[in-house]
DNA sequence: GTACATGCAAACCGTTTGCAGCCTA
DNA sequence: TAGGCTGCAAACGGTTTGCATGTAC
């Protein structure tokens, strides 16, 4: 059930989210074990993490790729960015700092169109 | 004494590290008045926060200007990046996307060079 | 005497853990 | 009968809050 309301939810759903939609179906369900899924999964390869800055972990199916957020602080909206956007980013890390970064999941806060007057 | 810490101490302290330098010398102190006072000098514009991945907000002088973060996720050591190694990817999320990245203290995940073998 | 800062303790929130019971093999 | 998963409750760690006291102006 994790798993089902990892993929069918929103796309970066914290574990207090997949709790209500599992309780939803099956009551006695405990946030510990979901917790405790999240933690299997991730072993597994098939979840990632990301902190959108909400102070709660989110998570997301491996499978359906990398990506990185745009997150609005004004409104919360969050736009996703696809991977190569950054991959400039990456280069100039490494070949000038030789940083190897890791820029699965990437969070990157400001306004949004809507919000920037 | 939360200001002499700020700028006395590691260049990103957290609220607890400023506890233990203010209650060195003070020991009555106690921490939610540090946190009473961070919250004040954001409110000032004189300090700002950074979220280096281990779970508790650091702090950071706002006078010693912007730069990045490089964290290495074995060694725990930071690197700073100049603002300047970014503004590229600034106008790129600005012109392509509409977004305006709020790019202070971005901290950035990966391997340094040291332990990338 | 009024406003504001402080210490203290308790609450908070997301997450983790110890333990006992249960199901399955 | 042994292993591992679950529910439950309690602990955890960083942060915030209510309240009563203290201090300065």
């Amino acid at each position: 059930m994790v798993v089902e309301a990892l993929h069918g939810g929103a796309d970066h759903i914290s574990a207090e989210e997949i709790y209500e939609q599992v309780r939803d179906r099956y009551p006695y369900a405990n946030i510990s074990t979901v917790y405790r899924t999240l933690e299997l999964l991730k072993e597994l390869g098939l979840v990632t993490e990301v902190e959108l800055g909400d102070g709660r972990v989110r998570y997301h199916p491996a499978e359906r790729g990398r990506h990185h957020h745009l997150v609005c602080q004004k409104c919360g909206i969050i736009l996703d960015l696809p991977e190569n956007a950054i991959s400039n980013l990456e280069d100039v890390l490494f070949h000038e700092y030789g940083f190897q970064a890791d820029l699965r999941h990437l969070a990157i806060f400001g306004l949004c169109t809507e919000c920037r007057n």
